[in-house]
DNA sequence: CTATGTGCAAAAATTTTGCAGTTCA
DNA sequence: TGAACTGCAAAATTTTTGCACATAG
């Protein structure tokens, strides 16, 4: 994602492109994703503390509104934002045990989805798919407690 | 579930059954699931206008530490709590013209958690998937606004 | 210049907690 | 009786909005 593409965009809706949208756009696409709206402002007000929380809210709702941003809410119940690197879809396993979020991306589940939402006579955008679990060393973890135990 | 099992569980961990508790598990259970504590609590109130919004939060939450009730946080950002039908496992198909959210079972989905899992060394305890689209009749309706549009 | 954007502060909407009186076991 | 529960009001969060000033186009 380029920034010219940004400044295309939001001319196309006769808005504007300022000082503080590029330099939230540009924390914002090259962070990991999944990041809350204090998260972002923190990160951003590290840059520039002269650029408010509105701004980022504002800006963040923007960019969910011309498709650059997504909003999320797992489980925990904070609000979150990720990068949609466009044409690619991924979705989430989550690690109980150390919140770690890895996203994956699978053919099988796009087709599945279309074969289920068929047999409900829906047609589908998109979906969301997170799996709850534990990563590989917090399984581990939990295993060794339990020999011997 | 019968009342029976509530009973027995609250009594498990030294807590009491009240009038409230009982009148809240009894509309709750019989809903249709998917329901936000201002929604269920105004249900409540219709039957017993003393019983506060607290205690229905409340209670809400001790069903859920319980695994009779789910919170759930859709894309709308509402929090609803759903009873959780014990043993069933099921996911949603969201409509975004109607609003409407209808429950599946696919056990295809169900083995696939299992292999998208293993492949990042993860182990899975639950997953949440939601699709997102246009039911029949929202989806003719969009259909028939294009024809000869 | 003018419509849009910014930032502060404050309003709204949610979720959670403290406390005094009530109730179940 | 005593620990748990209830309900009100108020605190803590989180999300949104109003308004005066600044700025891109």
């Amino acid at each position: 994602m380029k920034p010219d593409r940004f400044k295309t965009l939001i001319s196309e809706e006769g808005l504007k492109s300022t000082r503080q949208r590029a330099e939230i756009l540009d924390i914002f696409l090259n962070s990991t994703g999944h990041k809350s709206l204090a998260e972002i402002h923190a990160w951003v007000a590290k840059m520039d503390p002269k650029i408010g929380y509105t701004t980022v809210y504002r800006t963040l709702k923007l960019l969910t509104r011309l498709g650059l941003a997504a909003e999320r809410k797992f489980a925990d119940g904070e609000t979150r934002y990720e990068p949609t690197h466009e044409g690619t879809h991924h979705d989430h396993l989550i690690c109980l045990g150390c919140g770690k979020i890895v996203e994956f991306e699978d053919d099988g589940l796009e087709s599945l989805q279309d074969r289920i939402a068929r047999g409900h006579g829906f047609k589908i955008f998109h979906h969301r798919m997170e799996l709850y679990g534990y990563c590989g060393p917090c399984a581990h973890k939990k295993t060794s407690h339990r020999r011997k135990g």
